[in-house]
DNA sequence: CGTACGGTTGATACATATCAATATGCGTGG
DNA sequence: CCACGCATATTGATATGTATCAACCGTACG
């Protein structure tokens, strides 16, 4: 499913931020130019930036667990295959996301590159030993965790609860609001927003808990009901977050 | 939906166990008597021995986050609400689990007992000055919530891919392991197993995604092909727990 | 002994999956 | 620039698993 296509390039970060790593902000200033961001900077200071090709698998489930990533651009998915070949896609990691945080020795879920992206990779033991004693990182480590916890735990409902419809307006939702948020823009309650979709409709299913017809078939019903217009299959211009807003409960 | 019972009784934990607070094993060995454990125990010197009757509300959904809990026995269920009514359980705690951990100051689900049970409540805010000097402290606070995430990616394959016959089927084997290892009972590979369920159809029903009926129905039919039998509603005996694994995929 | 609550069972409806065909977009090479 | 081929997406017809609606059963309890 995935091509075993490998990283690109891995350099070390301080050849991109050759000085002033004592801290966050100076990562914060580099972030204007790429695209990083967030909480996570203080983590970001501690690795090497890396990129892999769209499709690459970036850590397969069950790997060791050598390594922590910080995303930088691109997209990718965290995701757990069933036995006969059935995929949940637990979580898209977009830029400032932190994915393959574990504590125990083994990833649980395999990651791969949805679009071309770009990490920073960081040596869990290297991460561990400075968490020892750096408050402020173990804080950072946990606040990474328990933020994941509270996406997965909204999404829990999501795929136990909703109808194809919710799930797919919730998924816009989010979507639309976490690329906005990353953009730095402020978009009015009332105007359209465009969403581009990182990812195949395929991914969209695996994430939502439904199938790719299904999804087709839901995203042109809303766009029957002129709550979404669909440009081209990759762009979603939400015309009618309102209505959304009510699928979504 | 929950009666609003309150807390029956609260007691200081130091009445309890009036010396040797200064760390977990003091509490191991109290654990024997009654039923607490894990790396919880920690925690579980800090706080206040509290008992909530059958449907209480422990905290609610939304509500100021000011303590974190410790189950020392019973169960109770963590559970969020949808507009109309439609209810996910997130998760059942037995004894030894932590739940009510939040970063935010809001809780984002609610919890109720499930059955008659006790727990250690913890301020918050007492909780996490000690963090602040208390490395120990502060990686019990992550491992907890890093256990919880385990948790629940696991369960987000469940609902999102798994038919309900393999949701029962892991629901039961899930339980059975819990349940088991709380009482410290090893259980060999081949025979059977009797697990109490201490929650109703309905909060199963709540927590696989389903309805009443279907697993009302599932259980039956696994009662059927003999793979369970059900001496009464509330106890499900495992007769071959190899199908039932197979069926988990 | 009835009433209530939780659980089971049955008949039917419906949302989503499945299977199959067609369409659209896109990179490659002529 | 166009033609081809492959990926991905859409649309249609049908199947199926689970929900819904409704009746019934059993056990606990006043």
């Amino acid at each position: 499913m995935s091509s075993s296509a490998a990283a690109l390039a891995t350099t070390h970060f301080s050849q991109i931020m050759p000085k002033a790593l004592s801290k966050a902000h100076a990562v914060r200033q580099w972030a204007d130019d790429a695209e990083i961001l967030r909480p996570a900077d203080l983590l970001a200071t501690l690795g090497v930036v890396t990129t892999f090709s769209r499709n690459a698998e970036i850590y397969g489930e069950d790997a060791q667990a050598d390594h922590i990533y910080i995303m930088l651009s691109g997209t990718t998915r965290v995701c757990k295959l069933l036995g006969d070949g059935r995929r949940q896609i637990e979580n898209f990691c977009l830029s400032g996301d932190v994915f393959g945080l574990e504590m125990l020795p083994r990833h649980r879920f395999s990651a791969e590159a949805v679009s071309e992206c770009k990490v920073v990779r960081i040596k869990r033991s290297i991460l561990f030993a400075r968490a020892a004693d750096d408050a402020d990182l173990a804080h950072a480590l946990w606040s990474v965790t328990a933020t994941e916890l509270g996406r997965i735990q909204n999404h829990l409902l999501v795929l136990g609860r909703k109808t194809a419809q919710e799930r797919v307006a919730t998924f816009l939702l989010d979507l639309a609001e976490r690329l906005s948020s990353r953009a730095g823009r402020m978009v009015g309650r009332g105007e359209p927003v465009e969403v581009q979709l990182p990812m195949s409709r395929q991914d969209i299913a695996d994430y939502l808990g439904l199938t790719i017809e299904t999804v087709s078939r839901t995203l042109t019903h809303l766009e029957d009901v002129e709550v979404i217009a669909l440009p081209s299959s990759r762009r979603v211009l939400l015309r009618n977050r309102d209505v959304l807003q009510g699928l979504n409960s």
